[in-house]
DNA sequence: AGCAGTACCTGGTTGC
DNA sequence: TGCAACCAGGTACTGC
């Protein structure tokens, strides 16, 4: 269930026990992910060198001197770090062994994904694969701000909302943020694009980094268990303030929260708190 | 160029 | 209880 925090989240549970381990052997139960897993994955990730671990967007790069392997976990995807016996359940469909270490048995990254929707492919040395390529500035670094929306906002027709999720202006924003967001900057997500002020665009990507950030923190507490995965807890739920609550009342003024569908996705606002 | 629509896939929930 | 319909946190691709 990730978006961005999750997926960092994910980065920082599973970096140290990858980092500097060498890949002993590839499992691959199924390839066919949102793209077939590619050829390379299989014949020159192992015997590889682990050497960082990184975050672009929602995918991770498992970064080698051959090359690096780019996951993406799509709606459903999940990776943990396991004990080598762990038993195999239907949607585990890849494993990538580790070689035992002087600090740390021998261990494997599975990746789980019942939907099918996340994807496992190949970046050659020095190249940014097509997928990366075109993807918008990182909303927790200085290359995003208010301005940077505000600017892709010029000619626009569509709603601020589809704007903030569009992967080209900035990446990491899903549907749930969005929404948030969107009301923390007291916003209508169905105003125009192209008919919100330079000002408010500016609170809106305050907020964007600071609901972001704020949840990467709670996600290190709430997500520690992927190790383990038993009792997985009510996740950041039940800290939303729009988000999945059509009809319920707003936290700040009680006003019903009403909900719309933009771009096949679901809206939620309160229609008294944003203009 | 921007935008709407379609597609990928499984599983949980809702409603008859 | 059974089963169909609907919904889900992502994103690339097509065609207008």
């Amino acid at each position: 269930m990730p978006e961005l925090p999750e997926v960092e989240t994910t980065r920082r549970g599973i970096a140290p026990c990858l980092i500097g381990k060498r890949v002993a052997a590839v499992t691959l139960r199924r390839t066919d992910l949102r793209w077939p897993i590619p050829v390379e994955v299989s014949t020159l990730l192992p015997g590889q060198r682990i050497d960082a671990v990184e975050r672009r967007a929602k995918y991770l790069l498992l970064h080698t001197a051959a090359g690096s392997a780019l996951l993406h976990l799509g709606m459903s995807g999940m990776l943990r770090v396991l004990p080598p016996d762990a038993p195999i359940g239907k949607h585990d469909h890849v494993d990538i062994a580790l070689a035992r270490s002087s600090t740390q048995a021998a261990r494997i990254l599975r990746f789980t994904d019942p939907r099918r929707f996340g994807c496992l492919l190949w970046q050659p040395p020095g190249e940014v694969h097509p997928l990366l390529a075109k993807l918008g500035p990182e909303p927790l670094t200085g290359d995003f701000d208010g301005d940077t929306l505000w600017l892709a906002s010029r000619g626009r027709r569509s709603a601020v909302k589809l704007l903030l999720m569009d992967n080209a202006v900035v990446v990491g924003v899903g549907n749930i943020y969005a929404s948030e967001a969107l009301f923390a900057a007291g916003i209508d997500p169905r105003r125009a694009a192209a008919a919100v002020s330079r000002a408010r665009y500016a609170r809106l990507a305050a907020e964007v980094k600071r609901i972001l950030a704020w949840a990467i923190e709670r996600g290190g507490t709430t997500l520690r268990d992927f190790l383990n995965p038993d009792g997985a807890p009510g996740y950041f739920f039940r800290e939303l303030n729009v988000y999945g609550r059509a009809g319920e009342a707003c936290r700040v003024c009680n006003t019903p929260i009403r909900q719309v569908v933009q771009g096949q996705r679901s809206t939620f606002w309160c229609p008294h708190c944003q203009h």
